[in-house]
RNA sequence: GUGAGCGUAGCUCAGCUGGUGGCAGCACCGGGUUGUGGCCUCGGAGGUCGUGGGUUCAAGUCCCAUCGCUCACCCCA
């Protein structure tokens, strides 16, 4: 057997890469429009940065990490996910001292040590979106219109909810009533929600079993426990998007799996990835910064899954194509014609063309075809007759209509001609 | 980590109650057209039936193990 990628890790082949080219170009113009600017940061980082950032508790951190010993004995990790590494960035490098309010995003490929099923790889790639330095709500509202407009440009219909976690004030509080409920029905439910009770709490609330989700009707809702400050920050999140017009509702069950997020949280949903539901999902993590070390500014993110948003345009089978992938293929026949075609080609290429051949030396029929399939507007050919009478036949694969034009004397000015024409 | 389903040509798959691997489709190469692609037609090449054991006169087919893939649980983008 010969030797094949790791489990969870994919090859994302030719065919496929044009929908990815597509969902980043369409992101990067979408981002640049509301004010992002690029950051790139490492894949690897420190293992403390995640362990203090997502949560010693949490799934993440707990089993599903690529960790382990650098040569000098320290635990490095392959990021999990981006927001961490771009915070650690922007506090080494105290980008809050050159503007007040930074938007950053990044692309990149994360990593977890999951068990891979539709929707979900060990090595992903995800888009990743921050502002940091302000706690305006109407932002929550911004960057959450910023995640629509991406999936509306692409055709990806999905539905968003949105829900608020309350901050270091109130969320305890909430804690406890909620821990009190479940204490109440301790033995009523289900072997998950039993086990989660004492390990994640407000993770019972999403839980999928109809049985346990009939008793929790009546569980304390986050949202009725939320302080003045909490309260008022999320009417006008809400009244914000109402503004833009974007549908929304409010889900007081939604938790997210890292620990660091508080207040405004959000999901865009789609029920077409099988068991993954979530394309894009963020939300607040005020107090973070300053956890990792820096100043105590708010930041407000999220990330959207690249293979699940390839998924959903390959669903949606919308086309992508971009005119002929060649412009010119040469048909060059016998040694003398090949010659000719060898430099007349890569004069083309610097002509600007897409420009191609067949270096075999095959025959015409051949060559034609592979014209064909290379998706080629024009054909250039070559063949004895017409080296003889100095000429070549270009044809245009579309229409079958051909034509003698002469050739070359000087190779640059004639393939900057011909580059013209064609194009 | 747990469970289920599936591994036959590059891809998609037939292969019945065990009896010589399929003129199969797509793709590839060549001919029909002494020099013209897509359509048509004829031909060609391509396989340790995932791997290792076992049962049997005989295993792609039955049994066991193992590896891989997929989906689901869990978790999440």
């Amino acid at each position: 057997m010969s030797i094949t990628a790791l489990k969870g890790f994919k090859d994302i082949l030719p065919d496929e890469v044009g929908l990815w080219q597509l969902i980043e170009a369409t992101a990067r113009d979408i981002f640049h429009r509301f004010g992002f600017a690029e950051i790139k940061v490492p894949i690897l980082e420190k293992t403390e940065l995640f362990a203090r950032s997502i949560g010693e508790a949490t799934d993440i951190v707990e089993k599903e990490m690529y960790s382990f010993t650098d040569r000098n004995g320290e635990s490095i990790t392959m990021r999990p996910e981006g927001t961490a590494a771009v915070l650690r960035a922007f506090i080494e490098h105290s980008l809050h001292a050159k503007l007040p309010v930074q938007k950053l995003y990044t692309v990149g490929p994360m990593f977890r040590h999951e068990r891979p099923q539709k929707g979900r790889l060990r090595q992903f790639h995800q888009l990743s979106c921050e502002v940091l330095g302000s706690e305006l709500p109407r932002l929550d509202a911004e960057v959450i219109a910023m995640a629509w407009l991406l999936l509306n440009e692409l055709g990806i219909s999905v539905r968003l909810e949105i829900n608020s976690l309350g901050c270091p004030q109130c969320r305890p509080r909430f804690k406890e009533t909620l821990v009190q409920f479940l204490a109440d029905r301790a033995g009523k439910l289900c072997d998950d929600c039993e086990r989660r009770r004492n390990t994640n709490p407000l993770r019972v609330l999403d839980c999928k079993s109809s049985h346990c989700q009939e008793q929790y009707v009546a569980a304390p809702s986050i949202l009725d426990h939320l302080c003045p400050e909490c309260s008022g920050h999320f009417a006008i999140v809400k009244e914000s998007l109402s503004a833009l017009a974007i549908p929304f509702r409010v889900n007081s069950f939604m938790v997210r799996g890292l620990d660091y997020y508080n207040r405004t949280t959000f999901e865009l949903v789609t029920d077409a990835l099988g068991a993954q539901s979530a394309v894009g999902a963020g939300g607040r993590y005020d107090g973070l910064i300053e956890q990792l070390g820096g100043p105590p500014l708010p930041g407000i993110g999220f990330a959207m899954g690249m293979e699940r948003l390839v998924l959903l345009l390959q669903q949606q089978a919308g086309d992508t194509s971009n005119g002929p992938a060649t412009d010119l293929f040469i048909a060059a026949l016998g040694e003398e014609a090949q010659q000719l075609a060898f430099p007349l080609l890569h004069g083309l290429r610097r002509a600007g063309l897409k420009a191609n051949m067949d270096l075999e030396g095959r025959s015409l029929k051949s060559q034609m075809k592979q014209a064909g399939r290379a998706d080629a507007a024009f054909t250039l050919i070559l063949g004895e007759d017409e080296m003889s009478r100095k000429v070549a036949v270009l044809r245009d694969m579309s229409s079958r209509e051909q034509e003698e034009i002469a050739l070359p004397t000087e190779l640059d000015p004639w393939c900057q001609e011909l580059a013209r024409r064609i194009r």
